[in-house]
DNA sequence: CATATAGTCGAACACAATGTTCAATTATAA
DNA sequence: TTATAATTGAACATTGTGTTCGACTATATG
């Protein structure tokens, strides 16, 4: 099943230079490894380097791909899964929670105290892209709207965002079950209210009352878990 | 009352420097301008330049230090004012949005979509600062405390810096009293939930019940104006 | 006004990194 | 086996950094 059109030198090529980067990533900051450590380490020629990847960024960007892909895959395989009969909860918050964990020295080499602003921007964008569709689903059973939907978006990922750096920049004190639950705790309350008043019962609106509408991530809940005021 | 030690010399290169650099951030962005393209501004030497800062953030820092101080200063008179009785009621996020307003070509430059990573961390520490013994003193009558008080703190910083952000970026679409509108909207009710019960009455909790505790900078209310859902 | 002081100038320097080019070499697919 | 495509490595022009130093000049102060 795979498409094997690409010359062998070419992927190893492209993993020396990635395996490269990642091990520097984890030594020193994102910022302060320049195309000469990479290519130094990787062992491969200047001209090779700019062959393949216009700069360093590209490179990182290239990775973020990859990771970005997995991350999907598994999220397919998980709707499957539920869709499936199994009764996998799920909740996407909490999964990228777990995807952060499971790759954090990444992470925090790159999204934390030290990153530089891009892989930020780059999963700013992502995110929004995943939430918007789920958020306008949401609100147009609403009659009031107090917060444009934009907003409330881009307040929603910043938030969490910012949760997950902080999150990695003190080496993960909580489990990601515990940042799920206080990501829930601080902005399930504000988003409810943002997204105005509607229809039908007054709570638990964000929440998939149902199981269609799976967005086009298998997004079926960014509330998922069950909210409770202790 | 002003201490004039300073050489007349000293206040003219530095100012020069400075105003070159903005003059060239409302150009493009910070992150491309050298210090080449300082000093050619200024008229300089390089040396001098090297004489006064340590590089280009230690310039832009200086900067942010003087509008600081500024807004530290205005708030300071605001709250003099009202201790002599006048009414005015004291909305620390309005006047943020309002003094973000006010130099906003700046902070687009600097906090906007181009900016590096330096400044939005100098502004996220600061008001960490300001507000984390407000929170501090806020939790010590609950009983509960479902989120630490760091990461309460942390993210409502978060939430009020993308918020900023976004609003200049879309070169403020709003007027400061919306935005400050939304950002209540957005995070009261999570802050809320977050701070836990307690012995007091349920709602209204995070708005200075009385006059005192006026915190460290005249910061006496982060919710300050009435709050509903409408 | 005189003068020591302290700030500025500007040119030169060493250094580090970028991104491009090209002919020679080598691995690969077919 | 061989045509093709990838890699190499060295050289190069370019841009920016941060430092140094002697010469110059504005300034504060007596």
């Amino acid at each position: 099943m795979k498409e094997k059109k690409e010359d062998r030198r070419i992927s190893r090529t492209r993993k020396l230079m990635l395996d490269a980067l990642m091990s520097l990533i984890v030594e020193r900051s994102y910022e302060n490894i320049t195309v000469q450590d990479i290519i130094d380490r990787a062992d491969v020629g200047r001209s090779t380097f700019y062959a393949h990847y216009r700069d360093k960024d590209d490179l990182l960007l290239s990775w973020f791909e990859h990771l970005r892909n997995l991350f999907e895959q598994q999220q397919q395989e998980l709707r499957a899964a539920r869709e499936t009969g199994r009764d996998t909860e799920f909740n996407i918050v909490l999964e990228l929670f777990l995807h952060t964990g499971r790759h954090h020295r990444l992470y925090k080499a790159v999204a934390g105290k030290q990153s530089g602003e891009m892989i930020l921007r780059y999963l700013h964008r992502y995110l929004s892209g995943l939430l918007t569709p789920v958020m306008e689903d949401v609100v147009r059973n609403r009659k009031t709207r107090p917060v444009p939907v934009e907003i409330t978006v881009h307040h929603l990922v910043s938030s969490l965002l910012s949760l997950m750096t902080w999150w990695l920049d003190r080496n993960m004190p909580y489990p990601p079950e515990k940042m799920e639950e206080i990501f829930r705790t601080l902005n399930r309350p504000g988003i409810e209210a943002s997204l105005g008043n509607d229809i039908k019962n007054e709570s638990r609106q964000v929440m998939a009352d149902d199981r269609n509408d799976a967005g086009p991530m298998g997004f079926y809940s960014l509330f998922a878990a069950p909210f409770c005021c202790p």
